[in-house]
DNA sequence: CGGTAGTTTGAACTACGTCAAGGGTCGTGG
DNA sequence: CCACGACCCTTGACGTAGTTCAAACTACCG
């Protein structure tokens, strides 16, 4: 049998509550929404954030909690779940420095949709919503950029509920691993690598599995020399083969 | 056994092609993006549309075409759909008069991601997307509401992830007709209708089950007194009992 | 009325979930 | 630095919701 080698993922721990006021700007400067401002208007846009820093497995908020702010990643990586009754949980989203979640929308929807939890050590920007708003309405062109984003993730929910409408769950996993390569992956020595933490039950949870399937089917695709894995992480060898797999 | 009735579905049939201007400046004040303009702003915002009339069961575009124009539709139904190479479509929404389909995004994505086809034979306004961003740029609060729908249809759509993730086909089904009656529903003798002709097949793809599927949950609705049904057509007689079977 | 398209129902099959036991990996504390 | 315990992962056996294939039925339209 293949001997498994020690984690290869190689997270990033800043310590929380530590971002320098030069990271802060560097941040805001990459985000997709704030790119192409002057430097000026996005000193001044700074002053309105503030740092939140989060520990790796900390819940950011619940589902349910009255919804105050957004907050973008400044360093670390967040997801985004909803839970279910019958105790199973959805992973929605998984997000990496740039992104942002929490609220947009106005009173109208008063309540966080879903949970986040840190899935590293982060740091984030928060603002509150009003504020927020505020950006918006002074520059339109930040408007369109993040219209641009929230209807990109629309887009991409249609996706996902495409595969979970029509596909094998051997398919939706294959699926899963490209699209989180193509977000996370890194060069690595065992292949292209995803770098974070991701265990089964978090693959499960985000293609609609349950764990043990989710395992099998790994265990599967390792076979088939498609992928390296180990506890906790995943690193893909034959992302072609994925990728007929996933049709 | 129950005797089944005419359809009781009753579809307005305007002509297509046919939208007064005095109809479109009513459409357009009560689409909520406009709502609260002035009235000259929203005469302004007229010009720049152009009317486009299709047929029941006429597509309006493909996944996959060039995307041009974003579309608010007058009168009628419109259903979004993606096809799959496996040959079963997904049905992704259901729209009626105010809301819009097509696309809101700059050349980013320059395909429309899904199949828009006409349920009835329906009127729609049409504006080229730069003409549209150039409302939203001049109009921020407009961007504001646009972000709100947006925003909304996302939270839906994981709304339906989860459903699809942790349901069973039946409670998938009676929640979709919840959600159906509550958009569409009208009071009738018979029950609660949902106002538009509604196929097995389209409910199966709604729902992410086979019409075979479909059809046998349907039939111990109706056994159970929670619905009556007939060709195309349902009407919901006890919805705090499907609320409970949806959980 | 006769045909077409939507619908119902049955019977066999299968992907996946469930339950349960065992094995590997990691961190911690002696 | 080794050993223990916790956590994660794997694998098997079995049950079942839902699909598939196929045939009969029924509402609606010309």
């Amino acid at each position: 049998m293949v001997k498994r080698r020690k984690t290869p993922v190689i997270v990033e721990t800043t310590e929380p509550h530590l971002c320098s006021t030069d990271l802060r700007l560097t941040i805001l400067h990459s985000v997709p929404f704030f790119a192409g401002l002057p430097h000026e208007a996005i000193a001044g846009i700074n002053q309105l954030f503030h740092e939140k820093g989060y520990d790796a497995g900390e819940t950011i908020y619940v589902a349910g909690d009255p919804a105050r702010s957004l907050m973008i990643i400044a360093e670390g990586r967040v997801k985004l779940l909803r839970h279910t009754s019958i105790g199973k949980d959805i992973l929605l989203d998984l997000l990496i420095p740039g992104e942002f979640f929490g609220t947009l929308s106005t009173a109208a929807e008063s309540e966080y949709q879903d949970t986040a939890v840190a899935m590293t050590s982060i740091c984030a920007l928060a603002i509150e919503y009003e504020k927020f708003r505020s950006i918006l309405l002074e520059y339109p062109a930040v408007s369109m950029k993040v219209l641009d984003t929230v209807s990109g993730r629309l887009a991409a929910a249609h996706a996902t509920i495409q595969r979970l409408s029509s596909q094998t769950a051997e398919q939706r996993i294959a699926a899963t691993l490209l699209r989180l390569a193509d977000k996370l992956g890194e060069k690595h020595e065992v292949g292209l690598l995803i770098q974070t933490p991701l265990s089964r039950d978090e693959l499960a949870d985000m293609t609609g599995a349950t764990p043990e399937t989710a395992s099998r089917v790994i265990s599967q695709f390792q076979k088939d020399g498609l992928i390296e894995t180990g506890r906790q992480w995943i690193a893909i060898t034959d992302s072609q083969g994925l990728r007929t797999l996933a049709e």
